[in-house]
DNA sequence: GTCTATAATCTGATAGAC
DNA sequence: GTCTATCAGATTATAGAC
């Protein structure tokens, strides 16, 4: 079998490392402000060693961003996995909520790309995201002209959708002030999921009640 | 009168175009991306003048990150200027949106802020966020016990206003690639706040529709 | 108050021994 | 493949002439 030989065993777990360390380097600190020194401290690999696997920060940082974008479209398959709006919107709207708070660096760090003017995925944005965006917005007025749910503008709603799932991500540090200082529970988040839920269907016209809370 | 002299004025309109420039190199690049001879160059003064206003460019980002402190809360003063939920709310959101859009950079560069943990203004989370918000809190479990809205968590809604409204200023380089490379039109960004103002109210259980359109 | 020249520091990247 | 030592460049901050 075409296994990985132990050195390619190696190699691989230390790009990860490397990657994971990146990833939250880069959320916390922007693109300038993370040093490689950091990076490879948190990672536990001498600097030298960083540059041995990734040539530049600009490469590097790259290759983090590229792998956060491949997440992010991850989280929108539920849209596509019913032709029930409430189904697929409430799928969706949990979708990017754990995604939010399982790869919370992540997500700060796509905010700070965007905020930045996205010099390293604007391709990404326009090949990939755009048609997303476009089908799913098709696919919303298919819905409103049916009948199914209120006439609202799909892209308001899209947006809407990505900016309070993501804001629990983004903003956790303003939210945590708000709750005492402390991180929102297990139960605290799995509340607020069902919150945003139920304002955003309820607002699209959406019956949430006998949908599952989970 | 106690007017300011020839000197305090030209004192005053540099201090200002070097706020000016800083609160956008700095939403542009982050703290550490931000050079002091960009915001030089942004604001037409020489490097070291620069230095001769702010002694350093950490007191420079306080006082930027400061004004914009005080410019959010003051567009949180239409929630209390009607005892009616969907008035306050509306007037809210307008009023946020509003300021998204005059201000992006002051939203972006506070978004940032909060993103990197927000060691600049903590104390100001504690000591003017975290009220005003407890107070805004009580205010709309009031609003619920009477039954005047649907009873969603005042929490999650507050959140949700403030980030669907602030994604029009952080997140507007990724609406510009979704809405065909272009800025949005004056017209578009009207609808826009409509659509944020139907959403969340109707998803509160409130009426949105006499309310004025502006 | 304004500006040029420079000092002091930090950081990305590399050379070269192991 | 790994790591120490170091270089080259950029940037904050300041000294000192005007």
């Amino acid at each position: 079998m075409p296994k990985s030989s132990g050195k390619e065993k190696i190699r691989k777990a230390n790009i990860n490392r490397i990657l994971v360390a990146a990833e939250q380097v880069f959320a916390n600190s922007g693109f300038k402000g993370a040093t490689m020194d950091a990076i490879a401290n948190l990672a536990g690999v001498p600097k030298a060693n960083v540059h041995y696997y990734f040539a530049t920060k600009a490469a590097l940082y790259h290759r983090v961003i590229e792998d956060v974008c491949d997440h992010w479209l991850l989280a929108a398959l539920p849209f596509d996995q019913s032709d029930d709006p409430a189904t697929a919107l409430a799928g969706y709207i949990c979708a990017k909520m754990d995604q939010a708070r399982q790869r919370p660096f992540g997500s700060r760090l796509w905010a700070m790309e965007i905020i930045r003017g996205a010099p390293a995925i604007k391709g990404y944005l326009h090949t990939q995201l755009k048609p997303w965006f476009e089908a799913r917005t098709k696919k919303l007025d298919s819905w409103i002209a049916t009948g199914k749910m209120h006439a609202v503008d799909p892209h308001a709603l899209l947006y809407m959708i990505w900016a309070s799932t993501q804001h629990y991500a983004d903003f956790s540090h303003q939210i945590n002030v708000l709750n005492d200082d402390q991180d929102l529970s297990d139960e605290q988040f799995s509340h607020a999921k069902d919150q945003v839920c139920q304002i955003i269907l309820t607002g699209v016209g959406l019956q949430v009640d006998h949908l599952v809370r989970k």
